[in-house]
RNA sequence: GCGGGAGUAGCUCAGUUGGUAGAGCGUCAGCCUUCCAAGCUGAAUGUCGCCAGUUCGAACCUGGUCUCCCGCUCCA
């Protein structure tokens, strides 16, 4: 455990170090959970969502992109039932320092009269050794129909005062029902607040004609509510799917482990429609397709695991998490969920505008089935750093720290290094680097020796170091050195541009699907 | 949100009878010209997380507050 959280605390200060992730307003303290990529950090996210979008919109025809806007008609989140869900009354307990949803502690209450209605039941059978019908034992039994009335009343309140916000009443319920913390018994209880999961915020400049807005706590609706419009103006037809990345919000209660869990974080999204009763291939597909694009980059498949869900979200029939092996152990970095037409039918009650699909195969209208598979950008990065920080004995006894991060990923394709600083190397070293930054991001380097040089290089995990040295003036040619084998080769500078672009280029990786 | 721990230079940290701050690494300039961080010279950088209080005097004591870490709790 103390291993684990050491090697973490070195990802999160290597981060910072190496100019990849920075505290979001550091100066001012910082701001919880809210975190700034740097320098290199933009470049190496940038690289992700390039390597996601290629693979996902670029490689495949029957997929498009879409970029839809953070604010959304309230409506939709009352269709995507985020009002409903994101929305939770908690309590404390003082004594305990334990929490609970209030609700859950009401409805916990009520399981407990069901089961001595039950039991009720039970002994009536035993007695008279026949079966009853439940619904008509109660309505015959004046004890047990009090209790089925108590249930309903309790219920009813309790629907009732969350309806109307009324959380003081909530909390009469629980000291009336003299409902006890579970663990301890205590019954010594704060009162019940509200989490809301969303953060809301004005639409207009003053007070009276605004409006409520959330930012979006995901970007999935963003594509449900553009579904017939990309449909119709793409001539899109089923199986078809719209891809998207961006921004989405979400005030956790405890937001921790670094840029693991944001309050603001960015998703890779893509929503695929299908044809009803055809899912379970679907979801099959994708789980593998998924799986395929992270093992491509070859961070080791053993760092990678499917976790099934068994408990599943209001939305979904089926749903799987590709878990990875974080510096904390393996946790959740992409979801793929079978959603059948919750979304569709639901924006569709709510709005009134049909959102269906006519299927000229089967010469009729359905509303598409969708198959979602949904990426932490800021998860895939840490997975993406963390694995990649590496520390080495070197044979000379000298540590080394290098960033293996897959090279189609770094943020600096190649740096090109003086030997020295002087005998005219500088210039034929300047003149490589202008040529090459038109196609990869470089780095020029001419300060201390060249084996610090290289180490610099290799912190934030930049795949090759390009050298002039005197002979170079002679023979045209330089050495170039590998950040992972320390590996060095002689090449005509005419040819570094197709050594790096051939380890570099998307293309390359991406054949490896 | 609760409990525990922590916050001193970019990083790692030292600094206890309270007397207005240091080291190593890094950074920058120069020398040296050297293919894997270890040569030489010089320099910059901190209102010791922030705000109050106690005191002649606070990095150090007290209170509050912010942030981070660990454990609860919650959770696509």
């Amino acid at each position: 455990m103390t291993n684990q959280s050491d090697t973490f605390k070195k990802v999160i200060s290597h981060a910072k170090e190496y100019g990849f992730v920075f505290q979001s307003s550091e100066i001012y303290d910082g701001l919880s959970a809210v975190y700034d990529y740097a320098q290199n950090g933009v470049e190496l996210k940038r690289n992700i969502r390039e390597y996601w979008w290629k693979a996902m919109v670029q490689m495949n025809d029957n997929i498009v992109g879409l970029d839809a806007a953070i604010f959304m008609h309230p409506t939709t989140w009352k269709a995507s039932g985020h009002v409903d869900a994101f929305n939770d009354p908690l309590i404390d307990n003082k004594d305990s320092k334990k929490r609970y949803r209030a609700d859950v502690l009401i409805e916990d209450y009520c399981a407990k009269i069901e089961l001595k209605i039950e039991k009720e039941i039970k002994k009536a059978e035993k007695r008279f050794g026949e079966n009853f019908d439940k619904n008509e034992f109660i309505n015959t039994n004046g004890r047990v129909l009090a209790y089925q009335d108590k249930i309903t009343a309790i219920l009813s309140r309790m629907g009732r005062s969350l309806e109307n916000e009324d959380l003081a009443d909530v909390k009469a319920l629980i000291q009336e029902l003299e409902i006890s913390d579970p663990l301890t018994g205590s019954k010594n209880w704060t009162d019940v607040k509200q989490f809301n999961l969303m953060f809301g915020t004005k639409l207009g400049a003053n007070a009276e004609s605004a409006m409520d807005l959330y930012l979006r706590p995901e970007t999935a609706q963003g594509i449900f509510v553009n579904f017939l419009n990309v449909q119709k103006t793409g001539r899109m037809k089923i199986p078809f799917g719209i891809a998207q990345t961006g921004k989405a919000f979400r005030n956790e209660i405890v937001a921790r482990q670094f840029i693991f869990r944001m309050r603001e974080f960015e998703q890779m999204e893509l929503q695929f429609f299908i044809k009803p009763g055809t899912q379970a291939k679907w979801y099959e597909h994708w789980k593998e397709a998924r799986m395929k694009w992270h093992i491509s980059l070859g961070m080791g498949t053993d760092n990678y695991r499917f976790h099934d869900h068994d408990k599943l979200a209001h939305y979904a029939d089926a749903a799987a998490d590709i878990e990875f092996k974080f510096p904390f152990g393996f946790k959740e970095l992409e979801g793929i969920h079978s959603r059948t037409d919750f979304d569709l039918s639901q924006h569709q009650t709510y709005s009134g505008k049909k959102l269906q699909y006519f299927d000229h195969e089967e010469n009729k209208n359905y509303t598409p089935y969708v198959l979602e598979t949904s990426i932490g950008l800021d998860r895939m990065f840490l997975a993406v750093f963390s694995n990649a920080l590496t520390e080495e004995t070197l044979d000379n006894h000298t540590t080394r720290t290098v960033l293996k991060l897959p090279a189609v990923l770094a943020p600096i394709k190649a740096a090109i290094l003086p030997l020295v600083k002087k005998d005219g190397l500088p210039e034929v070293a300047k003149t490589i680097f202008n040529d090459l930054k038109w196609d990869f991001n470089v780095v020029y380097d001419e300060k201390d020796a060249v084996g610090r040089r290289y180490r610099r290089q290799d912190a934030v995990g930049t795949p090759f170091c390009i050298t002039v040295d005197h002979d170079t003036l002679e023979d045209k040619c330089v050495t170039i050195r590998n950040r992972d084998s320390m590996e060095q080769q002689r090449v005509k500078i005419d040819d570094i541009k197709a050594i790096i672009e051939n380890k570099v280029a998307m293309k390359h990786w991406l054949k490896e699907l």
